[in-house]
DNA sequence: TTCTGTGCAAATCTTTTGCATGGCA
DNA sequence: TGCCATGCAAAAGATTTGCACAGAA
C-alpha cells in the first residue's frame, strides 16, 4: 500500500481512494481489464462509476504509472499466410509483415512448445521517428 | 482477382462482389481496419453496408480465410515495471509475464534498434491445452 | 480556499442483430 | 427455386464528455 501511495506522489495525480483501489486491484492479479476492476472495487465501493474508472487508466497510462498490456489498437486484417511475425507502429499504426527469425522460433517453440504463436513487435517505425519525436 | 475468387471457392461461403472487393482491398493493402475497408469499398460500391463488412470479416475469419492482427481482445492494464514479454492465452485471455530473454531481445535489438519494443506471444495455456481442444 | 477528481447522465463510437429483399448456385 | 447474403434500422456494448458537487492539498 505504502508504494502504491508513493507512485501517485511522484506523478501530477492526486491521491485519491479510487486511484490507490485500481492500482492496488492491479498490484493483486497482475493484470486487470476495465470491467474486472471495476466489479471488483465496487464490491467495497458501491458508488464507484465506470466513467471514473476510464478517467483514471487514461490518467494513470498517461503518467506512465501503468502499461496497456494488449495495446490498444484498432485491430486489422490480413489475407491469411504463412506464419510470420508483425511489426505495428505505435505511432501511425503501420503494420509491417516481418520474415519469423529462426532463432526466435526456436527459442520461443522450447519455451512454450505445441501452442499457436503469433508474434508482434510493438515499436515506432522509420518514418516516424523521422518525423517528430517521442 | 483469381486467387482471391477461388480462395471463397474452396470456403463454404458463396462469392459475392462485396466479399471479392474486402478481400481485393486487403490485397491491396496488406493489412486495412474495418474502417479503411469501409471507405475504400464504398467508392465504387456506395450502397454498401458497414453491417455487411463486419459481417463478412467474420464469416472470412471463421473460414480461416482472413487473420486478425492485433488480436481482437479486451485491452487489460498493469503497474509499469521493467520490459518484459506477455504471454496470452488465446482461450481463456489470461496474461503472463514472461522475461524478455536475452536471445530473443537482442536479435530483435540488431533488426529494430532504437525502437520501443513490446513482445507478445499469444497462445493456448497449460490449462485451456489440458481442457478442451482446438 | 483552490483546483482537481468524482459520479451521474447524456453523447458518441463501435459492433451486433433482426428482418425484409435481393442475388448466387 | 432454395437459401445464403445484403442493406437498412434498431439494439447492444464500449468509451468519452459535460457539469455540478465533493474532497485533496
Amino acid at each position: 500500500m505504502k508504494n502504491l501511495k508513493s507512485l501517485l506522489e511522484e506523478s501530477n495525480l492526486k491521491i485519491t481512494p479510487q486511484r490507490l483501489a485500481i492500482l492496488k486491484e492491479l498490484e493483486n492479479k497482475g493484470h486487470a481489464s476495465i470491467e474486472e476492476i471495476y466489479e471488483t472495487i465496487k464490491e467495497m465501493f458501491p458508488s464507484i462509476s465506470l466513467a471514473t474508472i476510464y478517467k483514471n487508466i487514461n490518467s494513470l497510462k498517461e503518467e506512465g504509472i501503468i502499461s496497456e498490456v494488449c495495446l490498444h489498437q484498432k485491430p486489422k486484417f490480413e489475407i491469411s499466410k504463412i506464419p510470420h511475425a508483425h511489426f505495428i507502429c505505435k505511432k501511425c499504426g503501420k503494420v509491417e509483415d516481418i520474415p519469423l527469425n529462426e532463432v526466435i522460433n526456436k527459442n520461443i517453440e522450447e519455451k512454450y512448445p505445441n501452442s499457436h504463436k503469433e508474434l508482434y513487435i510493438y515499436g515506432i517505425c522509420k518514418n516516424c521517428q523521422k518525423n517528430g519525436n517521442s
